[in-house]
DNA sequence: TTGAAAGCGATACCAG
DNA sequence: CTGGTATCGCTTTCAA
């Protein structure tokens, strides 16, 4: 049943039933009631292609994930994210498009859909710093954006990050008031820029303690399960060894726990362990944790308001750009324990 | 650019250009040179949203993913079968709408995909033994095809399944080329229909090689990892000790492994184990070993696989419907070990 | 408040 | 080999 024949049986106008569906305020209320009852006695459903047409809009979002060919398998942060991200569009009634591609067909792919027409929008997930395909997407004037931030590039663009410092620093912050005053800060490669932010916040709370910051506590490295056990065995093995750690990712801080592990000290009594972290990328298979579990749904949160950003962005295109710095849930270690006074 | 404007810089009709871009044999080569060349320097794209309301097709293959309130998580097993399939479709020039859906909504769903035209056909996933999305689409008349089988319906329908007979089979033949002749076998429910099948193959073995199936080392239970070590355990403390074990799925023989290891036995060299298993539903979190990536490539495989069927069927709906058993490769325990004799 | 008719941008039939 | 024209099913002016 079609919009011709749907208006055939009323002996109304396309354009009336139309609109009487649609919800426009010209309509006489009781026209509207016996074309709503006639929509659904013969369950009437608008052909969505005709519509896309018609309107010019596909109600649909593209995501394109490139399938690495080092890392055949698609991340786990993508199902996380895209679950999040799908329940949003499916409440104001987009779709999601969803493409897989090769690591090189990444940027036609984004034209395709851009010069075709097939979504209203894209959302780039994982960026690196001077991500091409931020520039790519303001050319080819498509809505998009950004979830995490290339701090390269200068030009203006929509993105949602977590607020790394703030985060940090609240961790910091947790562990000088249970009294630790010898925490030490393992930290990704500095050369990032979520790495800064994030030792930014460490800083910031020592100062706010009034403790000066020690460098042979402050480690920077990359974000790998043994980095984390290296780093925290030498600082183990320090005359004054720390009481706490702070983490800068959940891989790091599972080496730590190794390490004290193997200094037969006790996690969360002996030395507290606290971390914080937005993605999974570099986790690939944790285990059913807690922690695990805590970290996926602040990934699919991340989804759902990447996509809300996008709606707005796509509906009100004049509207400045939607920058939101993401309060991500405090991720944390599994014990930070009484702290060293009790 | 489009194909108005196109034919307008060409002096040709749309008809004409139309027909050379898309390989349309009663063109003049001349022409068509000309006409692919302008369309190279206009970047000249075919509107999707046009062509799909011309052709009547969507070029587009619909998944729904339910998304339980239970289970928040979006099972893995759906981010390696989509990447699976995800890969062939974008060879085939098919698109992926993925809709993530709560639990209740999903038939409402696949109404919405079919009567609005939205995808040219679906793929059912994780299918139960009656499952009511089958009937549903069939009524509904959009191509689909089923991972899995639904072995309560009587209608036929297209579908993709392992061999599990054959799988089980074959691994119970390993075991006994290596010369056990006490082999444990830990099935699961067997009001299953696919567990049937395995405790089939398991049997034809046997059957094969001439030794009688001995019901005290068979065991059927739901699949879990503490149901696997329950019933290992038992087992090896029977007087007469199973040498060997099949297990039919991975989280049982996770379970067989605990308990070999608290009888302080050695898996692979005094017990061999042996597994089988297609889908990943019940081990969410197994860690990165070669077998869990060998299952989830499996499960890729399977995806791609359920993709090309689903195009077939759509391009010939007049074929017979494409039912096929699947051989999947064989997901083997840890080591199977030297054998009793060696 | 309703309707006729013109798009939307392609494909495809039927002539020439 | 090429072109005119109807068509796909809906939305959206513009008139009445």
């Amino acid at each position: 049943m079609n919009l011709k024949e749907l208006s055939k049986q009323l002996n109304l106008s396309q354009t009336t039933v139309s609109r009487a569906l649609n919800g426009y305020p010209e309509v006489n209320e009781a026209t509207r009631k016996r074309v709503t009852e006639a929509a659904r006695k013969y369950r009437y459903r608008p052909n969505v292609r005709a519509r896309t047409l018609a309107t010019g809009k596909s109600m649909s979002i593209g995501h394109i994930i490139p399938m690495s060919k080092q890392n055949e398998l698609v991340n786990m942060v993508f199902s996380d994210f895209i679950a999040g991200a799908g329940l949003v569009y499916a409440d104001h009634g987009y779709n999601m498009t969803l493409t897989i591609v090769k690591d090189d067909d990444e940027l036609e792919a984004y034209r395709g859909f851009a010069e075709r027409g097939a979504v209203d929008g894209v959302i780039v997930q994982a960026p690196t710093r001077e991500d091409r395909r931020i520039s790519f997407l303001a050319d080819l004037d498509i809505p998009f954006v950004v979830h995490g931030r290339a701090s390269q590039i200068r030009a203006p663009y929509g993105w949602l990050d977590v607020n790394n410092k703030r985060a940090i620093q609240t961790a910091t912050k947790h562990l000088l008031s249970l009294g630790h005053h010898r925490i030490a800060m393992l930290n990704g490669l500095e050369t990032l820029d979520f790495a800064v932010r994030r030792r930014d916040g460490y800083l910031a709370a020592l100062r706010e303690a009034n403790i000066p910051p020690d460098d042979s506590l402050m480690r920077s490295n990359d974000m790998s399960e043994p980095n984390g056990y290296e780093a925290a065995m030498e600082l183990l093995a320090l005359k004054a060894p720390p009481t706490a750690f702070v983490a800068s990712s959940m891989i790091l801080a599972l080496g730590v726990k190794r390490a004290i592990e193997e200094n037969n000290l006790e996690m969360g009594k002996d030395v507290s362990v606290i971390c914080f972290d937005d993605d999974i990328s570099y986790l690939p298979n944790a285990g059913d944790t807690p922690l695990f579990t805590a970290l996926r749904s602040s990934v699919r949160a991340a989804g759902a308001r990447c996509a809300s950003l996008l709606i707005e962005r796509i509906n009100k295109p004049d509207a400045p750009l939607p920058n939101e710095l993401w309060e991500a849930e405090l991720v944390h270690g599994a014990s930070t324990g009484p702290g060293p006074n009790a």
